[in-house]
DNA sequence: ACCAAGAAGACAAACTTAGTCTGAAAAGGA
DNA sequence: TCCTTTTCAGACTAAGTTTGTCTTCTTGGT
């Protein structure tokens, strides 16, 4: 029950993003030198962000990528769905999954507050807050 | 980010002997039947509860399975680090992990909020509770 | 026109998950 | 003691996911 690492480097390449002026375009090799992210993964990774609506890109001789959304907006939990799609602590949790006793299915309600309480904190905390070192313990 | 199916089944295998008086033996393919989980594969998920300490089993004839802590006693939390080992958000939240630039790692310590969010209420809910229906939202 | 970037998709290696198969060991009864 | 029922243990396998790489194309600026 892990976040994948493809969303880890998410994470890092929007910090490294906000810690320039908003809307500053950065090449996409310079972040993947400053936060040791494979360059063709990272590409990947930077469009998966880019169909999310939370960064755009350009192409050709100065081009790069840059935050669409200022950085107190995006929270842990936007940059997840980006990558991974919805969080879903079980099957039985994703959009548009049915079974026949979903209905009254205690595993589906007791995992559904967990997820619920996890979404909440995930919510709360935005890359902003990271980048600001806002979160001390 | 999900639990696996093999932790979905341990928790339909605990309810399914807490609906029984406490210490009772349940033969493992019964449980089967009741929970629709393939039998092979229910016994691997059997001994890694035994192994926690979770429940315990008697071979031979009129051998099974037995809870050995009280289902109230037993939550979600439990199940899951039993099935998986100890939650962790991302490979630097497990036990034993060092990378070197660890103490202030920002990345580390936003999952790390979610994680603790997410472990407290794992640990507030126990099969008990699963089995008597008390989580009407 | 040329070059520096990103876009897109095919491909592959490594790992994880889910499940099977086979044989052994234990418990109890005849 | 022998037989049956049940768990125990580990090897094995098939499928899916993750984490990349490679190649080719497109775009934008100079």
């Amino acid at each position: 029950m892990q976040i994948t690492r493809q969303t880890e480097y998410a994470i890092k390449i929007l910090i490294e993003l906000a810690k320039s002026p908003f809307g500053e375009l950065i090449p996409s090799k310079l972040i993947a030198e400053q936060q040791d992210i494979p360059g063709m993964f990272l590409q990947k990774t930077v469009q998966l962000l880019s169909r999310a609506g939370l960064v755009s890109t350009q192409r050709g001789i100065q081009g790069g990528v840059r935050l669409t959304v200022s950085a107190d907006k995006i929270t842990t939990a936007d940059v997840i769905t980006a990558i991974e799609g919805p969080l879903a602590l079980n099957l039985c949790l994703s959009p548009g999954y049915s079974c026949p006793n979903m209905a009254d299915c205690q595993v589906r309600r007791i995992l559904g507050r967990a997820q619920a309480a996890l979404l909440h904190e995930l919510q709360q905390e935005s890359i902003a807050d990271i980048v600001e070192g806002k979160l001390a313990k």
